[in-house]
DNA sequence: TATAGGGGTTCCATCTACTGGAAGGTCAAG
DNA sequence: CTTGACCTTCCAGTAGATGGAACCCCTATA
């Protein structure tokens, strides 16, 4: 398979399935021309890599996660803390950004937004430590 | 006042404000010595930028809220769309994680977590669109 | 056979929002 | 006079791509 089969069978762009090249999360062989030559093996990776960033897995944890998905003797626990604490950290970010969106809406709601110049919301930002 | 004590009340780095002035957030004057010498508007900017930032405004939404903040004629309406366009970005953001946590969530659960290799997670992984 | 197009290749630059570190100037205290 | 805490600039690097230039390759068609 070229680039562009594998990158419209796996959902990543070409240019990011190059970028995995480079730093080396997958290494296609080449054919006489040069042109990258995908095995399934390829794809399945791939696709896999595409998915776990879908998660929000960082590449890091990618690497990991390919490392151990590659390694038939795995033990599942390992897999388990690596998604568990990932699981945590989406946590920690809803619970951010639950706090930001509960702040900003009071700002929001309090503003007439008319033409007048007076903002709850710029002055509110202006406070430390709201 | 000089860098440190700025970075203190605002509570931003002081590489960050140096890194403010360099993209002209702020403009901050010179003592004698090369020294930046902060006013208490400069101060006040910076909390708001720390602020603004917290609550997950880009830099070029700080950028545009400092202008509005500066002019004395706005309309709130203009800041309101501003803040109001960001809660929905907010709230986007808050549905994607959910969904990516319920799903990675199911993932775990599923998973025995014990020394065999067989993990729904690698296998929930490797397959496209779930 | 020339050419047009739609692939593919490399490399370099850019993005966001900083952060780290080196090399050096300034200032107040002891 | 030296020490140490400040301050300065500049350069490089982070994550995770993405855009573009310049160029090569392959196939089809006139």
């Amino acid at each position: 398979m070229n680039i562009g089969e594998v990158a419209a069978r796996s959902g990543l762009p070409a240019k990011t399935i190059r970028y995995y090249e480079d730093i080396k999360l997958i290494r296609p062989a080449r054919d006489a021309n040069g042109y990258r030559a995908f095995s399934e093996a390829d794809l399945h990776k791939l696709t896999f890599l595409s998915r776990a960033r879908a998660l929000g897995f960082t590449i890091e944890d990618c690497r990991a996660l390919l490392a151990l998905w590659e390694d038939s003797s795995r033990a599942s626990a390992d897999v388990k803390q690596i998604a568990g604490e990932h699981l945590d950290e989406i946590d920690r970010k809803i619970a951010d950004l639950k706090s930001m969106r509960d702040t900003l809406a009071g700002l929001v709601r309090d503003c007439a937004g008319d033409g007048r110049p007076d903002c709850p919301i710029l002055t509110g930002l202006s406070k430390p430590r709201g």
